[in-house]
RNA sequence: GCCCCCAUCGUCUAGCGGCCUAGGACACCGCCCUUUCAAGGCGGCAGCACGGGUUCGAAUCCCGUUGGGGGCGCCA
């Protein structure tokens, strides 16, 4: 299927200052095929825009990609750097004829193309020798696009507008730029969004027109869409990767999970590791129909990467969540104590940033109670002012450990009538102002009996 | 308006002419387990958009309709 010569790729975003889902989804698709076929990924940045070739919008994008694990084999090229090979291409094209120079200013562009979009050819045969360079479409025959998930996707070439390639101020445009690199850089496959595809036609023309015979590849992946079926967009959703990396997702699994948007493993698997899913990957096999991007689907995955964690990792990796902006006096944390707690929080949490709440009881001068709860469980458990009584006696003085915690309180629930799991409720809340959380006897050999004991007797005023 | 893409449970998907009475996963709903919550186990709900062909046979191939989406910038 694929040409002798190992492939070449890249991934080519214009510097946001963040990584867009959709742009890192593009970006792990051209690595993956990368790594399969034992091609080249370069890694070119889209800056020819001036304002956005600054090294820090850069650095962002550099930055998700190592969090995710994809590396590049070529760049970062900055195609800033490079603008004298688009003028150069933009030279001869006009040189050839097959471009001309267009001074229609950008208010009567609009204008005219407010009833037909698009260009109207007004500069066409004006034989201008200033102003921007757009490119003369041919009015005849077709440009087809070979696609790897598509297939044969053909344009009327008399349909395509004689776009810009080059702007007044000299700089290249996105269609011309690109042409210019995947050709200098010998690209074999280019993998990208769908949204790309109308724009191809134009890329190839313009190569061709530059006087490549071969076109490359193409690959358009299918777009991420939200619920309501809309391109993902960063104005209504939160889509940087860095913020998944805040609110405390693995780059494992976000990388899995992007994996599974178009894509499918073998068999009924879906978490896989990532040298299957490079040993599996292959583009015939991208789906082409658009993908919703399922925040709980992640979250699962999620939960199931952070739960097959060794332990020490889960800790270290839960340790930033805890150490910065705590929920409690940040002297009051320790180490050992969460330490403790740990292999409980690690199967209950969905994601990183879950932790804190889970275990903030442990490390507040008082519990931050759950008045609500409180409130409901009063109500429920009808001897919750005896239960508090008959525990604050009972932990004062036995064994401290979980079992024996665990069966004075099965047995003080007995004396009442109550199922353990209703026994416990008031402790609990009283304990950890929670009504749910890590198992809760371990929970208190944890805390101490000094402090346990206080709780409850705290807790206990508050009830007639 | 023009061009292009897409179409299997609510969602992500398996399926690439007979193995489909359409499989898995998320979500949801029960039950079990159980010290809460998770996790786990068992079960349930739920889908081939529609209409024509082609074929002995169509979720799978072709055409059309409908629906959804993307694009039509001196943005990328």
């Amino acid at each position: 299927m694929y040409s002798m010569t190992a492939p070449r790729v890249r991934f080519a975003p214009s510097p946001t200052g963040f990584l867009h889902v959709g742009s890192a989804r593009a970006a792990l698709f051209n690595w993956l095929f990368a790594r399969h076929t034992g091609g080249t990924l370069v890694l070119r940045i889209e800056d020819t825009d001036p304002a956005r070739s600054r090294d820090d919008l850069i650095e962002g994008i550099e930055r998700a990609l190592r969090w995710l694990g994809l590396d590049w084999d070529e760049g970062p090229v900055r195609q800033s750097g490079r603008m004298h090979l688009y003028r150069e291409a933009a030279d001869k094209l006009l040189a050839a004829g097959v471009a001309y120079y267009c001074n229609c200013t950008p208010e009567a562009l609009r204008e005219r193309a407010r009833k037909t979009p698009g260009y109207d050819g007004f500069c066409r045969d004006r034989a201008l020798q200033a102003g921007a360079v757009r490119l003369r479409t041919p009015d005849e025959g077709e440009t087809i696009v070979q696609d790897l998930i598509r297939g044969e996707v053909r344009f009327e070439n008399g349909a395509l507008e004689d776009f810009v390639v080059l702007r007044t101020d000299g700089s290249p445009t996105f269609v011309l730029a690109n042409a210019v690199d995947d050709t200098d850089m010998a690209i074999s496959h280019v993998i990208r969004g769908e949204d790309l595809l109308p724009s191809t036609p134009k890329g190839i023309l313009a190569r061709r027109l530059l006087g490549e015979t071969d076109d490359p590849v193409f690959a358009h992946l299918p777009l991420l869409v939200d619920e309501s079926r809309q391109k993902l967009s960063k104005r209504r959703h939160s889509v940087a990767v860095e913020e998944f990396r805040e609110q405390g997702y693995l780059a494992e699994a976000m990388r899995n999970y992007l994996a599974l948007l178009g894509w499918a493993p073998s068999d009924d698997r879906e978490v896989v590791s990532i040298d299957e899913i490079i040993a599996e990957f292959r583009l015939e096999d991208v789906k082409p129909s658009p993908a919703f991007f399922d925040e709980k689907k992640l979250g699962h995955i999620n939960a199931e990467y952070i739960r097959a964690l060794p332990g020490e990792r889960f800790i270290s990796d839960a340790l930033p969540w805890l150490e910065e902006d705590p929920p409690w006096p940040p002297e009051r944390f320790d180490l050992g104590t969460f330490t403790a707690v740990a292999p409980l929080v690690q199967e209950r949490v969905r994601t990183l940033s879950e932790v804190p709440a889970m275990v903030d009881f442990l490390f507040l001068e008082e519990p931050d109670l759950d008045k609500e709860e409180w409130d409901k469980m009063v109500g429920r458990v009808p001897p919750a002012a005896a239960l508090l009584d008959d525990a604050t006696a009972e932990y004062a003085s036995c064994d401290w450990s979980s079992e024996v915690l665990h069966g004075a309180t099965l047995a003080i629930g007995e004396r009442h009538g109550l199922k353990l799991n209703k026994a416990q409720a008031p402790i609990r809340l009283a304990v950890t102002g929670r009504s749910v959380g890590p198992p809760l006897f371990e929970s208190l050999v944890v805390l101490g009996r000094e402090c346990v004991v206080r709780r409850l007797s705290a807790a206990r005023q508050r009830l007639p």
